[in-house]
DNA sequence: TATGAATGAGTGTTCATTCAT
DNA sequence: TATGAATGAACACTCATTCAT
């Protein structure tokens, strides 16, 4: 009657896969069930219903970002070396949760309108408010250029690291505190050599 | 045999701007008509499937952008000016086709393994080249940082200009131009200000 | 305002034989007008309905049959030779109107059921009489053989013959008269050789 | 995968009922699942399509038709006893399958065409090699007529079995043996009385 | 816990038919 | 007479979900 939290996690695990792999809308409840190797109709003894699936995994999955997240947040840092530690920390969560990510990525848009997911629009406001705030507070210090449209710098950035997503795989040749490290140095200071256009 | 090409453009509109916004699956073929203010059926008057729809969109799109690609990769510009004019060029592309962006962006993954859509594969495979190429040359030339692994490079600018098409609205505050030349700035320059960490 | 009676008549010819060839069911307006070289819709500037034209091309054949048997049955013939003169003429009428006849073996039955058909099932009542008749009136004269289930030896001389529609194609091998010379020469005599099976 | 045979057969019993009665094409899903006390959609539980259907169908009465058949022509009789024995044969078969047999009538012209249905070509032509050359050698051993046209006659001989399937109902007046042995009067002695027509 | 069999709403698509031009 | 464009009902099929076992 109570089914076993363990064995939702292996299936969600599972259902995330699926879903990264072939996108929420065309993965069916049967696909999830034949890599679990069980049939559709058991996944309801562990679920109410597809949705509940992936809302489980986005919140699971959003909770643990936010955790890494404000650790940084609250640990005092310089607005330079807070961006640098919030790209290191997006970059682990994408080697974690990369299936997660790579859903949130394609279906968050669309899903953050309906009332089951209002936390991904609050998670967005929140999480812009985080960055944005450490960029202006850069700016402010002197420490990030200030000719840029600080929006544009905040899309540019935030962009920027989470696409990463869509070609991450875990195990791969750079690890995520290499990869995060090559990012900051193209974001922070160009791809460019020699002297910075005026 | 060929109903007039004006009304299928028209419609191609439409139909691009609900897949963009809704998903390529997740928009049904009514709600297409719904938006042209016909029914669902009349739309197969005009195209022999939604799939021939999604076709139809992401090729004239390419067909556009390898137009103003082969232009800027056959004027014999060096390696920072032609990325600079990719870059420009792929914010022009957005500006136009921001829906068929937006579609390729979601969908080209697990579309170009479809017999039907092989030419995407082949577009990204020519795009790489392209890209890569000209910023190995750029490398070669000391125009590029040489400490960077080049493919995350190549990745870092890909994601980072084309993402953008997720956001960006045709009219909106900026023009393509100036944003291209925000996010230039940004990617061969970086956002710090001060000295370059060495 | 009043469509042309020669472009009727050509008109349903080749649906005629589009109806055969398909199948009244599997036959779209659409295949009708393609080979009409015509569009879809323009063939309702001289037909009602795509049943219409079933019905005019049914109806029109079964005029000429009854014309046929009604001046057979009216020659005053023995029972041997009307059937001889029956079958005859149904091979004259499957050589002239194959493409009606086939239609009519394929589709009478369920067609018969519907209010507009009646008239097919009127005709077979009268076929039935006239054959059943004829057959009865040859076992009392001593020309017909007894021994044999006089329903199912109707149902075996009516099929034979009119089977016949599904291979034959005009301007064949043999001329209508060879063929029903020979099937008759069957029916009449059978197929073996030698003394008849007492 | 492979859900209850015995609820396949039932199923695909209902279903041939109404292919026969309606025809294949003007058969819905609906009328099959109605007919079966079920949903539509239901019905795709046991089957792949609608077309898996009358290919099972088909198949399942070929293959009995033939180990019937095989039977009759290892046996080495004479050709006129292979005759009687193969229009018993058939005739217990439209017994046995009568909506299998009305189908394969009504349709297999068309649908022989289609590569899922080769097999009723070959079907087909293996059975005009058996049927043809057991008259073949009928007239060369003097027991069948010699001066017909073979192939009408195997043309006449085929029909006049199969067509019964129109019209027989299981359960009838005549047992399946009785309409071939009064059948099998008919075709080999003929239905008139008296001298044979020289 | 999981299965087998079903439901019912919805999906892409077809097609006879209509009608202004 | 014929076309071009549309309608609307129906169709085969899919799929999330239910439930007795």
């Amino acid at each position: 009657m109570t089914p076993s939290p363990e064995r939702r996690r292996e299936l969600l695990g599972v259902a995330a896969e699926v879903f990264a792999a072939q996108g929420y809308n065309a993965t069916t409840v049967r696909k999830i069930a034949d890599a679990a190797g069980m049939l559709a109709g058991s996944l309801y003894y562990h679920f109410d219903s597809k949705e509940s699936m992936l809302d489980e995994i986005l919140a699971t999955f959003l909770d643990e970002l936010w955790a890494g997240y404000d650790a940084v947040l609250a640990a005092g840092l310089g607005p330079r070396e807070t961006i640098e530690a919030l790209v290191t920390e997006s970059f682990r969560e994408i080697d974690r949760h990369h299936a997660a990510v790579a859903i949130y990525q394609k279906e968050s848009r669309h899903l953050s309108v309906q009332p089951r997911f209002t936390y991904l629009a609050d998670s967005q406001r929140k999480f812009e408010k985080a960055w944005l705030g450490t960029l202006e507070r850069g700016v402010a210090d002197g420490v990030f250029r200030a000719d840029l449209d600080i929006r544009l710098t905040y899309r540019f950035v935030r962009d920027t690291v989470w696409v990463a997503a869509s070609w991450y795989r875990p195990g791969g040749l750079h690890s995520p505190e290499e990869i995060a490290r090559q990012y900051l140095s193209m974001v922070l200071d160009g791809i460019a050599l020699g002297e910075r256009t005026p």
